[in-house]
DNA sequence: ATAGGTGCAAATACTTTGCATTGTA
DNA sequence: TACAATGCAAAGTATTTGCACCTAT
């Protein structure tokens, strides 16, 4: 229950990921972080990843190729393209609850995570 | 574009996976082989899941915990439980296409991967 | 005989951790 | 002054790869 101190470190890695929208990989916001503290380690960024992710301030993305990260925390959804590997923001049509797609579940859902796969509009014009 | 040979190591994957539904990791599915083929390498088990999965004979399932595995590759979902951590299948309510949920997307979509998170049966009974 | 497959060990990531030091409250 | 946070290096994990040998075709 310790209680967290300012660190510029950890409000560079955060700041980083509010103003990007290309899901950074954990190595990809370190080269980025050390751009404004030179000093810093990978240690640091991997470690305040970590905390802002169970603090609910960041999302991390799992894919099949590597873990990357979100900065923009409300509900939408991602889409990896074949082509380029970019990861791009994508939105679902209004009105679906995702969580209430399952059938006979016993269980209870709270939660999920989906990652579209595809061509981006780009690659697909090639 | 070799051809494959049959060897009993991949068969012997192939084979554990089909008769399971607790979804392996690597190394369970190795442990598993092992009593059937002691000198069996967990190099091979690696090569062998990978081949099998680019051959569209496996799935492989991506968590934020670790790489699963499943033999059953008929379109269907997972469910991974916070409480005990096994990940179960789960089928769709009808009628739902996932890949056409998305709006306003430029590119085109051809799959998705889907997992959902939350207490089992059991574990929301404790 | 040819070339795919295997076991083993070494090599690669990728991520976490111990520790002495620094910095915030 | 306490103790959270950091940098660095070492230690873990997980997975891949080089290589000599084995084996299916």
């Amino acid at each position: 229950m310790s209680a967290l101190r300012n660190s510029k470190q950890r409000d560079a890695v955060l700041r980083d990921l509010s103003e990007r929208y290309d899901h950074p990989t954990a190595e990809e916001v370190y080269i980025s972080v050390k751009k404004v503290i030179p000093s810093v380690s990978l240690a640091t960024v991997y470690r305040n990843l970590k905390l802002l992710e169970s603090e609910g301030m960041i999302i991390k993305i799992t894919t099949p190729d590597s873990d990357r990260f979100d900065g923009h925390t409300h509900e939408h959804y991602h889409f990896t393209c074949n082509g380029c590997k970019r990861v791009l923001d994508l939105e679902l049509s209004d009105g679906f609850n995702v969580n209430a797609l399952p059938k006979a579940f016993g269980g209870k859902i709270t939660g999920h995570e989906l990652m579209f796969y595809g061509l981006c509009e780009t690659c697909n014009q090639i």
